[in-house]
DNA sequence: ACTTAACTGAAACGTACATTCCATTTGAGT
DNA sequence: ACTCAAATGGAATGTACGTTTCAGTTAAGT
């Protein structure tokens, strides 16, 4: 058990702050030089403090990533299914729109923390599907689990080329929406 | 005007033979050493042949781009409009899944080569749209530069997704397409 | 105030690249 | 066969990183 001292607890959330606002930011290096200068401390410091630079960006991305799955499970909560899918996918890609240096550059890290956290926001997703799907307002003729990989995948896209097209997420949402409700031959019980 | 070796000529061909093949592997460095050692040359002649990697990179995915631009533009000619459509963009998310390399590495790079070639499949797809959305096969309620951009955002996201979801390409085209069928109260005139 | 273990960061180091140098080899015109 | 500019590739160089070292600094208990 070692002994924390309190500059180190003050330098980690500093560290972790600087990543985080590098990770808004389009463009940036994303180096642990930048993080570190960023954070006002050196970069053997910050490295040291998380045991490497892959630990501290998993730390810093599950921080951004937190508030949106607390952010699903209260949609999936308070609204019915196919308007908390609804709602969330346009939260969502703003997230990731005003975020997207977080699935840009992190695209070959194995990052324990986050990946469990995006699990838990695919299971979110998941569960409104099934919920609008058994209330009639998305089709049940393809298979769930492809429909929420395509769904994750398309959104994520859609968020990264969102600054270059104005309107873009709004005319996804409509196709996108349009696309999986149930054609007329389909048996929806809502 | 220099004077150009056969053995030069040879080279280049082997060259960019060996950098489009690493195109099509995932998961290999795709650094200059290995497509030297792929085309069994060693690493400055590569390099100065080209005169950079980057400039490599760009005449080896116009290649592998040419024949997907002349595909989009026989289907273009040949198919109506809505038919033409759907058929090309199939291939396209196979092409692009048989070489996500192309798209996965070369995020930030000025290709103007591919970049040209990347228009003119815009170009071609736009054309698609327009004439289904004249035929009626298309929703107009829609901006079209949006929907092209959509389109070409998400078709790539799915290729790059296809290896690890059974049927995804067909889900997404299924969706993709439906939701672009005119809505009830458009104008379609066909 | 003293002590000491935790902590720090500039500099050194290691690594993975692209690129350039240059002594050697080779194609091609004579 | 001879010549020489063109071409080659192993080695050297440059660059951009992440990580480690270590002499010095600082928090915190006594």
């Amino acid at each position: 058990m070692p002994k924390r001292r309190a500059d180190a607890v003050r330098n980690r959330r500093l560290a972790l702050d600087a990543a985080m606002a590098l990770l808004a930011e389009p463009g940036t290096p994303l180096t642990v030089e930048a993080i570190a200068t960023r954070a006002g401390l050196g970069a053997a410091t910050v490295v040291r403090t998380f045991g490497g630079k892959d630990a501290l960006l998993d730390a810093a991305v599950s921080r951004l990533l937190e508030p949106v799955v607390r952010r699903a499970r209260d949609l999936r909560a308070v609204l019915p299914p196919y308007q908390a899918l609804r709602t969330f996918l346009g939260e969502l890609i703003a997230f990731q729109a005003a975020h997207h240096a977080v699935n840009h550059e992190l695209g070959g890290l194995h990052l324990p923390a986050t990946t469990a956290l995006r699990a838990e926001l695919v299971e979110a997703v998941t569960d409104m599907l099934d919920g609008a799907r058994r209330e009639g307002a998305v089709r049940d003729d393809l298979d769930p689990e492809v429909v929420t990989v395509l769904i994750s995948e398309t959104a994520l896209a859609v968020a990264r080329a969102l600054p270059g097209a104005q309107g873009l997420g709004e005319a996804y949402l409509t196709v996108l929406l349009d696309g999986l409700r149930p054609r007329v031959s389909d048996g929806g019980t809502g």
